[in-house]
RNA sequence: GGGAGCGUGGUGGAACUGGUAUACACGCUGGCCUUAGGAGCCAGUGCCUUGCGCAUGGGGGUUCGAAUCCCCCCGCUCCCACCA
């Protein structure tokens, strides 16, 4: 190859082209009914301060899927926003004495920058960030409207308190028991707040999970056993001498004659109730402390089974057993009922329970193998089998024994058939600041009223000074909390919790499509025209949080007449982590690559470039440097291979058929069609663009052979099949590597941008060769390969194999049972 | 304990509905060019006992043919986890 006079230099190919798309709108869409529109997704950024590797890929990701879309004639929505309230910005304030709008708009503007070095084809004109009150206004509207169709309530639970922070801290934020920002043991605290009613639509939820076929598996998965429907049967138990019922649910109805005594979870509201005025009074209440002390890691890692007696018995409802009622460790207020009616033969729980406090076994489901006798049991009985000991259910099959157990219960009134979930109601309320207003006030007369929409939006005061002690400032904001009571004009006030920001992130997708949108949360014809999202791209993480409750809003959008969409996204890419030297990048590893010093020392393409080629994108990926320098190489020759031709190709039109090829040049035109073909079936087709980047490399590789054969020289047709193969190759990278792309396109001659280029198609008859490979195989086994016209028939290539030299060492003097021979490209001989 | 997934060269990873295992890249080796090179070019690179050889975690099976399908085992990762 000729010594190119032009090193490639990305810091200025890369800004001009930046600049030129910006300045010419090339991103920016807008609704086109003649057009079919393609809403393509990418999981919002916190503003955290700074872009990491893992922003990257996901961009990448989701910006070669925009781009090829557009390519491919679609009218592509590719939207950019920020996910901008939260914790991390009250926490960064507290630090460094400033305010958290400051800091966030200021980590929004650092990271915009930074989003637009690296090239993504975002429409910036529908940015906005959810800390906006233009924004979460909407959101208070919504909420009013969930609160008067009873989606919204307000209640009472236990919560993680840190007494330090004064706040309430989210599961995720106690790290291995104790406060992530102090370090202090948080407490359980009851607390009162609201609650969005997910479970109403656990059952959508969950239905809507099989027509999801362009999701991963995982993912739906994950979602099923977090909704967690099982069926069974809730049993009533009656209290003995104070009467009432102890409600449980239970998946083993078969079971009930084997019930030999009652467990109640330790927050359950009988189990103090049933002990009172017993001598077993105080020990309930010294059991109950001890096990509320515990974090909640804490008990979940305890083994011990351990509990205390009530003082109180319910009677078993088909035998008629008084069982004693117990309080236990094991068993969690928030499943089921709270309660478990312990069945020790056939459940290892009980057993273990009921082996140390001396209950009673009744063995009432056999195996096979019959009866072994409770007595001889060393561990619980768990499969199901065969009724015994049941009255009139002896004999009978367990599956069968349930239905007809809860038949009878149902006409007896003491319970039914029921479907129990694990799905818990959303609870929404945080003690922070940095959030959006819950829209509720509180009157002496009226109690708990809703703000009048036409007050909306309650906007977060921003003159608050957080206090040092890492609670919420708003409780201590007279003038803010204290307003007038929407219903009855007395004095009142403020609710101070805002909304988790959870809450922002389940419609954000939706408000791209009309981000201006002045007469409520969503722009009816435009939410229309653009939703659902076609292809979302997310980490993980998100499987179940995030993708659960935007699924859920989205239905009660619809519910409220705000959206006609049933689901939210169409297509689910779970992309894979970046790692580095075997962990997650992260600064506590000391493990982390700033995409900055990588931009700067090899531009944006080559970064992108690497984090598509070194692993398919639902996969983790190893950062490797060396891995950055051959992304960077391969670009470089890519260059200097696009200057060569589009040098000696100056004036000369790619070639398109026509003018008869041969030899080499025959072999480049093929690779070149051959190129298009797998680089649009993996890319376009399946997202697979690491496989698509070899195929192009492949092509690559092919031009730089052929632009250096010495015997092509004088070719009449040698610069145009060298230009159709190197637009083919800047083409199809393109996506991938946008800013040489646009750069060569342009040397080579076009005006226009390569993302309004049409993605190209390929001439099949390009691709008929006249000779085709012919495997021969001896008893499975390789053992020659023929070259053989393209149009010979199966008995030809029969004959040829069996005729062929290095066949004949292996089949000679054996007896050939059968020869098969697949579609003109392999032979088997059998011996 | 329950669920999901994975295991291919020195490394990241290819291999379409079972049909040339290891594409592409990294690394390494040798050579060329160069004042120099984190530059470029060329050649080589699964393993070994070099052959009727062996090889996709191990073992078995189905098949003319298995990385791919089935069974058992080993190892790793992720999710949920005392779920009644």
């Amino acid at each position: 190859m000729s010594n190119s006079p032009e090193r490639y230099d990305p810091a200025a190919v890369e800004s001009r082209w930046q600049q030129r798309w910006e300045d010419d709108r090339v991103f920016e869409v807008s609704e086109d009914p003649d057009r079919e529109k393609y809403y393509l997704l990418e999981m919002f950024p916190y503003p955290s301060g700074r872009i990491h590797m893992g922003h990257v890929r996901n961009y990448s990701i989701g910006d070669v899927a925009a781009r090829i879309k557009r390519m491919s004639g679609f009218n592509v929505l590719h939207p950019m926003g920020w996910d901008a309230f939260g914790m991390p910005a009250e926490n960064a304030a507290i630090a460094n004495n400033t305010h958290p709008a400051k800091w966030t708009y200021e980590n929004i503007d650092y990271m915009t920058q930074q989003l637009k070095q690296l090239g993504f084809s975002y429409d910036w004109t529908r940015e906005f960030a959810t800390c906006d009150p233009s924004y979460y206004r909407w959101e208070q509207l919504v909420f009013l409207q969930m609160w008067e169709k009873g989606l919204v309530y307000r209640k009472r639970s236990l919560v993680n308190w840190c007494e330090d922070c004064q706040t309430v801290l989210a599961n995720e934020q106690v790290v291995n028991g104790l406060c992530w920002r102090c370090n202090n043991e948080p407490e359980q605290k009851r607390l009162d707040g609201y609650f969005f009613k997910i479970t109403d639509y656990a059952e959508e939820l969950l239905e809507w999970i099989d027509k999801l076929d362009g999701w991963p598996e995982r993912v739906l998965t994950m979602q099923r056993n977090w909704i967690g429907k099982s069926y069974g049967a809730e049993i009533h138990f009656p209290i003995l001498e104070r009467g009432g019922v102890i409600k449980v649910f239970t998946t083993r109805a078969d079971t009930l004659f084997g019930a030999s005594f009652m467990s109640l979870a330790p927050e359950h509201p009988l189990a103090l109730e049933l002990s009172q005025g017993s001598e077993q009074e105080q020990p309930v209440k010294d059991f109950i402390d001890r096990v509320r002390r515990q974090s909640l890691a804490d008990r979940a890692d305890e083994k011990l089974k351990e509990g205390v007696f009530t003082g109180a018995y319910c009677e078993n409802p088909m035998t008629g057993l008084k069982m004693p009622v117990y309080v236990a460790n094991f068993v969690l207020m928030d499943y089921g009922t709270g309660a478990v009616m312990a069945v020790p033969t056939h459940d290892q729980r009980d057993f273990e329970f009921a082996t140390e406090y001396g209950l009673p076994l009744l063995e009432v489901i056999v195996g096979p193998e019959g009866p072994v006798g409770a007595e001889n049991m060393p561990e619980a009985f768990v499969d199901y089998g065969t009724l015994v000991n049941s009255g009139k259910y002896d004999g009978m099959d367990s599956k069968e024994g349930m239905r007809a157990i809860a038949a009878e219960l149902e006409e007896r009134g003491l319970g039914s058939e029921t479907v129990n979930y694990r799905l818990r109601d959303w609870g929404i309320s945080r003690q922070r600041y940095w959030g959006a207003p819950i829209p509720m006030v509180h009157c002496d007369q009226c109690g708990l009223v809703p703000v009048k929409e036409s007050d909306l939006p309650v906007e977060l005061p921003l003159d608050a000074t957080l206090p040092e002690t890492g609670g919420s400032p708003l409780p201590g904001l007279d003038e803010w909390v204290n307003t007038s009571c929407p219903s009855c004009g007395e004095g009142a006030k403020r609710e101070t919790d805002t909304m988790d920001t959870f809450v922002e992130s389940s419609w954000y997708f939706d408000r791209y499509a009309c981000p201006d949108y002045d007469q409520g949360p969503l722009d009816p014809e435009r939410t229309d025209y653009w939703m659902a999202v076609d292809q979302y791209i997310g980490g993980i993480e998100h499987a179940v949080l995030h993708l659960l409750y935007s699924r859920f809003y989205t239905k009660v959008l619809r519910d409220l007449g705000q959206l006609k969409v049933d689901e939210p996204f169409i297509n689910m890419l779970t992309q894979g982590m970046v790692i580095k030297d075997g962990a997650k990048m992260s600064k506590s590893k000391g493990n982390v690559v700033d995409p900055n010093d990588m931009v700067e020392r090899y531009g944006a393409d080559t970064v992108r470039l690497f984090m598509l080629f070194a692993a398919p994108p639902e996969k983790d990926l190893e950062w490797s440097d060396q891995g950055v320098e051959g992304a960077s190489r391969f670009l470089q020759r890519l260059w200097r291979l696009g200057l060569a031709v589009a040098d000696e190709a100056q004036g000369v039109e790619a070639y398109a058929g026509g003018a008869q090829l041969a030899g080499p040049l025959a072999q480049l035109h093929a690779k070149t069609h051959d190129t298009i073909k797998r680089v649009t079936a993996d890319a376009v087709n399946a997202m697979q663009y690491n496989t698509a980047i070899a195929r192009v490399m492949e092509l690559v590789n092919a031009i730089s052979l052929a632009q250096q054969d010495e015997s092509l020289a004088g070719d009449k047709n040698r610069e145009a099949v060298l230009r159709e193969a190197v637009e083919a190759a800047v083409i199809l990278i393109s996506p991938m590597a946008p800013h040489i792309a646009d750069e060569l396109w342009r040397r080579l001659g076009h005006g226009n941008y390569l993302i309004d280029q049409p993605w190209p198609a390929y001439d099949e008859s390009a691709l008929v060769k006249d000779e085709k490979l012919v495997v021969v195989q001896v008893g499975g086994k390789v053992r020659s390969k023929l070259t053989m016209a393209a149009d010979a028939d199966d008995a030809a290539l029969e004959a040829a194999a069996l005729s062929d030299e290095k066949v004949q060492k292996f089949i000679d003097g054996k007896a050939i049972k059968k020869v098969i021979v697949v579609q003109g490209k392999l032979v088997n001989i059998v011996v």
